[in-house]
DNA sequence: TATAAACCCTATCTTTTTTATAGAGTTTAT
DNA sequence: ATAAACTCTATAAAAAAGATAGGGTTTATA
């Protein structure tokens, strides 16, 4: 399952999306929009600006916009970015890879092979669903 | 990622699929084969059994073997057993469903919809690979 | 230039989940 | 009778997730 940080991440992607020809969004009207701690999206917008999918103005009349088109933004990238590897064990992971304790030799563990197949089969899903299909269902 | 409980739980199987026709295996030997703690592997070993995966002999000269042919056994159902669901948002899980605090209506949440559509191909994928492939690996 | 609005950043606290351990039962071959 | 081996429940320890706090910096505007 997604943890609570990528669900708010989507959630504010959409409301920033919905509202992507209004100028710049308060972290306030969304937080608020969902009932989400205001301090805890803070922090998630901040990972999602620093990671280019968000820019944002300071100051007086400031706040957070797109700066992606919706569809160059797959749930891949997010859920990457806030929840960590895709792929089901640490040691198939392609951005996150560390070796199994348990497991005396990669090149013949079964269990190593079916999970690098799971993890390409998953990310050709992830990597087409984009926030433009999530608005496009809003 | 799957929890080390889901992982070890794909190792014993691997385990107790190699050695299908010789009896049954003691808990120790997996746990030795696979330097994980004896107590906590019991655990997962129960739950298998108690999932009808598994069964057991009691008393001197006992253990634990298949009672299904390994192809009968998908990740999908080793996952739902050990981590739970396989959706990544509580409001599209088949087996585990909760609706989502934040969402006003779900009718409505292109989230949701889009979730739908992950779960079901990640369920696709999850249900075909089976023990059967695991082992075919090894 | 003072002020208030709004994002930026880091640290810490709390809660929940995961991982691991303990120990007392029960069953069974020999 | 004994020892081997699974059964069951409870609890402790560690890690991760979720949430909060508070000061810092930037900027529009009066």
């Amino acid at each position: 399952m997604l943890s609570k940080k990528t669900k708010y991440a989507l959630h504010a992607l959409t409301y920033l999306g919905k509202h992507k020809d209004e100028g710049t969004v308060l972290i306030h009207d969304i937080a608020e929009e969902y009932g989400i701690s205001h301090k805890f999206l803070e922090n998630i917008l901040l990972e999602l600006k620093k990671a280019g999918i968000l820019g944002s103005k300071k100051g007086k009349g400031g706040g957070y916009y797109l700066i992606k088109e919706p569809k160059e933004i797959p749930l891949s990238k997010v859920i990457r970015l806030l929840d960590g590897p895709i792929a089901l064990l640490p040691c198939v992971s392609l951005n996150y890879y560390e070796p199994c304790s348990e497991c005396k030799d990669e090149a013949t563990c079964g269990i190593n092979k079916v999970m690098v197949q799971v993890r390409d089969e998953t990310l050709k899903i992830l990597e087409n669903k984009t926030l433009a299909d999530i608005l496009l269902g809003e």
